[in-house]
RNA sequence: GGUGCCAUAGCUCAGUUGGUAGAGCAAAGGACUGAAAAUCCUUGUGUCCGUGGUUCGAUUCCGCGUGGCACCA
């Protein structure tokens, strides 16, 4: 049986993952599958650099712009999407890549994520509901009764996550710890993770410049369409919320930039955090093309033959 | 040129009636299973401008120097 390969280039934000993937895609003949959570949004483009249609053309493209920020999507449903085309493409050809910046989407791909149900989205507003009129006390009560077990390992201090257990179950009827089962999903594939990354004074500085970029393009303008949905889910993220901030009169456009700035830098550090402990991954700089290249080309062969 | 004010963390500043110092912002570290560009936790990083003096002891008081700001010429 002939092995396929899914190159994973990561990176945190602003590093320059969008060129350096076009180099390699072209280099291995390997199509490129986005996993980048708010480029999913066709609507998001400035905000979120997503690919220009200049740099789509220069190689095969999935799941940028494949879905609106009135539809839901997650990283289950990911999962799918992304093991499905993997799956075409692997019945002609043997390459594929996979570049973002989305932890936990780059995650369930690689090693899989146990299956949830779909959240209700009726029960998720009443949980939210009561969260904001009785405060997160209530709903730790909940969680205790409902499943000590993962009680004991959340962080009660994280509403997100106290919620979810709840969530979980009452929607199942069963303890969200069932559902955890642990256990790495086999993939038909090898993966070879690339890292990119920078100095830190050096990628916070490409980080600023690009914000300011994006203003150039257009950034506001983009926003003001989006204003009406801006209590979408797609739409609480950095570089939108910060301009929606600026229209709802609380903050100068100044201000806006600035702190968009700042909360792009702490999502580069939070990437960085999250990679940490992935010892599979080889980091490079990438001005250092050709040892990435370099690097994917030994991996194939070591891996083709044992 | 003269007079006055200021000089403390990366930035803006507080403070020590003389016992080597603390806020906000920025920053650093960490967690993370369908909201993840989300959400949450932890942390003060310092020739207190330089130099001489007084003092057991000076970032603090005094002199001089340097730099900045303001006003007067």
């Amino acid at each position: 049986m002939r092995a396929n390969y899914l190159i994973v280039l990561i990176g945190p934000t602003g590093v320059g993952k969008t060129s350096t993937s076009l180099a390699i895609s072209n280099r291995f003949n390997a199509p490129i599958i986005s996993a980048d959570s708010r480029q999913f949004f066709k609507e998001m483009k400035i905000g979120t650099a997503a690919p220009t249609p200049n740099q789509l053309k220069e190689a095969d493209h999935y799941l940028v712009g494949h879905k609106s920020i009135t539809e839901r999507y997650s990283c289950g449903m990911f999962e799918m999407d992304a093991l499905s085309i993997l799956n075409n493409i692997y019945q002609t050809n043997p390459m594929a890549m996979l570049v973002g910046g989305s932890m936990l989407y780059i995650d369930a791909v690689c090693s899989g994520i146990d299956d949830f149900p779909t959240p209700d989205a009726e029960l998720r507003e009443s949980l939210e509901k009561q969260l904001k009129e009785d405060g997160i006390e209530a709903l730790r009560a909940q969680a205790k009764l409902l499943d000590p077990e993962q009680y004991n390992k959340i962080d009660l201090k994280n509403p997100q996550r106290v919620l979810k257990v709840v969530e979980v179950c009452l929607q199942t009827g069963k303890p969200y710890s069932s559902f955890l089962n642990q256990q790495k999903k086999k993939r038909p594939f090898t993966t070879i993770k690339v890292g990119l990354n920078r100095p830190r004074e050096e990628l916070y500085s490409q980080i600023n410049s690009r914000v300011d970029q994006m203003i150039e393009d257009g950034l506001v303008d983009e926003a003001k369409k989006l204003y009406p949905y801006k209590g979408s889910n797609a739409l609480k993220t950095v570089g939108y919320r910060e301009i929606f901030e600026y229209f709802d009169g609380k903050i100068t456009l100044d201000k806006a930039i600035e702190l968009i700035k700042r909360n792009s830098r702490r999502y580069a550090k939070r990437q960085l955090t999250w990679w940490a402990r992935d010892n599979e991954i080889k980091w490079f700089n990438p001005e250092e093309q050709e040892n990435i290249m370099e690097f994917i080309e030994t991996e194939v062969n070591k891996k083709q033959s044992p």
